[in-house]
RNA sequence: GGAAGCGUAGCCUAAUUGGUAAGGCAGCGGUCUUGAAAACCGCCGUCCGUAAGGACUUGUGAGUUCGAGUCUCCCCGCUUCCGCCA
C-alpha cells in the first residue's frame, strides 16, 4: 500500500512512477475521495464533541439528583446526524481502501524506465557457455531415459503441470532442496523456516496476491485457504501485526515450500516439461530490514542466490527489470536466469525484489527506530534461492555425459551418495 | 466437533449499580547536573486540523443507552479440558 500522505503531497511523482509501471489510474479519484473524507470527519467530529459535552452534563446532573430530560432531548437530532455522517464516512473509507489495495507499488528511482521485458537490462553474466561435442539430449529425453520423472502419470493423478518425480529423480530433487537450504543457513546466515503451504486471505493481502490476483491461486473454498504460490507469503506474514526489535535487523529467513500456481491465462505457453508448472519446489529467501538498509540488502540477497548457481557451476545472467516489467508489489527487482544449453534459452530461476514498505503497510509490520520515536514500517525483501524445475532443466542439460547419463555436480554428491546417474 | 475461560497501548497491569480508560516498566525530549543516576515536567496508539484544539481507540463488527472496557448478539484469536485422529 502506498502512503496516502505521499499521494497527497507528491501526487505528480507518484502518478508518473505509476504510469512508468504501466498503471493507468488517475490519482485524483483517490484524492477527491480523501478530501471528501476529511471534510466529513471535521463535521462529524464537531457533532461528537457536542454530544460528549452534553453527555457529561447529563451525568453531572443525574448525580446531583436533577432532571436532565431537556439535555437528553437535544442529543436526538445530533445522534441522527452523526449516524448518517458516520455511515457515509464508512463508505468512503471502504472505497479508498479498495483503491489503495489495488494500486501497485511505484518503482524505485534506480529502476530503468521501460515498457516491457524486451527492454530489461542485462547487468551481469557469469559462467562458461557449454558446448557439446556430441548430440545432446534435452532435459525431457534425458530424464525419461534415466527414469527421473513421469509426466504422464503425474497428469493422471492431478492433471498437467503436476510433476511426478521418481526414483533417483525424486532423490535428486530432494538433494537440491537440502543443498540449497544448508547453503543459505550455514553460509549466508539465514534462519530455516518450514512454513504452512496454505495461507488465509489476510496473509495473501499483505504480500499483494490479493485482492487483485486471486485468480492465479488455488483456493480450498470450504476453509477459505489459498495454496501458497510462494513461501514469500507465509514467511513474510510471520511478523504480520508485529513490532520487530530494531537490533534484530536484518531478519533473514530461508524456507522451502511447494508452490502452487494456476497459471491462468498462460495455457499453451511453455507447456513442455518443467518450464511452467502448477506445482513446483522452491527455496525462498525473505528479509525484513531497516528502511536505510533495504537496497544494500537487496544486493546481498541477489548475491546469495547467485552463489547457489556458482556452486553448481551453471551459466547465469542477471537482469535489472524495467519499470514496465516490475510486479505489482515490487519497487525494484532483479531476475536471475540460467542458460539451458540444449533448449538454448535463458530460464528464469529467481526474482529478487525489494518491496520497501509496501507489504509492511498492508501487514502492519513495524519497528521502533533507534533513539526512540514513532513506530515505522519495516522494509521487506525476498528472492528465490532458487526454484528447482528450471534449475533441474539446466542441470540435466549441462551435466549430461556423452553416453546419456547425468554427472552429479560435486556439491550434490554428498546428498545423492553417488556421482553418476 | 463439544465445554469453560480470556483478549486493555511496545510490555505489564487497574477501572464501584454503565458516568467517559488510572497506573507501572521500557523508550524519547526537557529541567537540574562537570557527567551520570535520582527527582520533576512533557511526549510515548490512530485520524482531522497551519495551529489552538478536537475526534476516535479496551480483538473485529453490530445493538441497547444521553453515555459502553462494563450489558446483549455475530465473528476472530489464544488458553485449558473433553472427543476424534497422524
Amino acid at each position: 500500500m502506498i502512503d496516502m500522505r505521499l499521494i497527497r503531497e507528491n501526487t505528480r511523482d507518484v502518478q508518473t512512477s505509476l504510469k512508468q509501471k504501466g498503471v493507468d489510474f488517475d490519482l485524483n479519484i483517490i484524492l477527491n475521495l480523501d478530501e471528501e473524507r476529511r471534510d466529513i470527519i471535521q463535521k462529524v467530529e464537531a457533532l461528537k464533541r457536542q454530544r460528549n459535552t452534553i453527555s457529561k452534563d447529563v451525568g453531572i446532573r443525574k448525580k446531583a439528583g436533577q432532571n436532565a430530560d431537556n439535555l437528553i432531548a437535544e442529543t436526538t437530532s445530533i445522534n441522527e446526524d452523526i449516524k448518517s455522517l458516520d455511515a457515509k464516512l464508512g463508505e468512503l473509507d471502504d472505497q479508498i481502501k479498495t483503491f489503495m489495495l489495488q494500486l501497485a507499488n511505484p518503482a524505485h528511482f534506480s529502476v530503468p524506465v521501460g515498457h516491457d521485458a524486451s527492454e530489461n537490462v542485462v547487468i551481469k553474466e557469469w559462467g562458461k557457455r557449454k558446448i557439446f561435442s556430441h548430440k545432446a539430449l534435452d532435459h525431457l529425453e534425458l530424464g525419461e531415459k534415466l527414469g527421473l520423472f513421469d509426466f504422464q502419470r503425474g497428469t493422471k493423478i492431478a492433471g498437467p503441470g503436476f510433476p511426478l518425480y521418481t526414483g533417483l529423480g525424486a532423490k535428486l530433487e530432494r538433494s537440491i532442496i537440502n543443498f540449497m537450504l544448508d547453503f543459505h543457513t550455514e553460509k549466508h546466515g539465514y534462519k530455516e523456516i518450514f512454513p504452512p503451504f496454505v495461507a488465509n486471505s489476510k496473509s495473501m493481502t499483505t504480500t499483494g496476491q490479493l485482492p487483485k490476483f486471486g485468480e492465479d491461486m488455488y483456493l480450498a473454498g470450504k476453509d477459505e485457504l489459498y495454496l501458497i504460490p510462494t513461501a514469500e507469503v507465509p514467511v513474510t506474514n510471520i511478523h504480520q501485526e508485529e513490532i520487530i526489535p530494531v537490533d534484530e535487523f536484518p531478519v533473514k529467513y530461508a524456507a522451502y515450500s511447494a508452490c502452487f500456481r494456476r497459471e491462468a491465462g498462460s495455457y499453451g505457453r511453455d507447456t513442455k516439461g518443467f518450464l511452467r508448472l502448477h506445482q513446483f519446489n522452491k527455496v525462498e529467501l525473505v528479509k525484513f530490514t531497516h528502511p536505510d538498509e533495504s537496497y544494500n540488502e537487496l544486493e546481498l540477497l541477489r548475491r546469495d542466490a547467485e552463489d547457489i548457481l556458482e556452486a553448481l557451476g551453471l551459466e547465469y545472467r542477471v537482469i535489472d527489470l524495467v519499470t514496465g516489467d516490475l510486479s505489482f508489489s515490487a519497487a525494484k527487482c532483479y531476475d536471475i536466469e540460467l542458460w539451458a544449453p540444449v533448449e538454448e534459452k535463458w530460464l528464469e530461476v529467481s526474482s529478487c525484489s525489494n518491496f520497501e514498505d509496501f507489504q509492511a503497510r498492508r501487514g502492519n509490520i513495524r519497528f521502533r527506530p533507534n533513539g526512540g520515536g514513532k513506530l515505522q514500517f519495516a522494509h521487506t525483501l525476498n528472492g528465490s534461492g532458487v526454484a528447482t524445475p528450471r534449475l533441474l532443466v539446466a542441470l540435466l542439460e549441462t551435466y549430461q555425459t556423452e553416453d546419456g547419463h547425468f554427472k552429479v555436480p560435486e556439491v550434490l554428491v554428498p546428498y545423492m551418495g553417488r556421482d553418476l546417474i
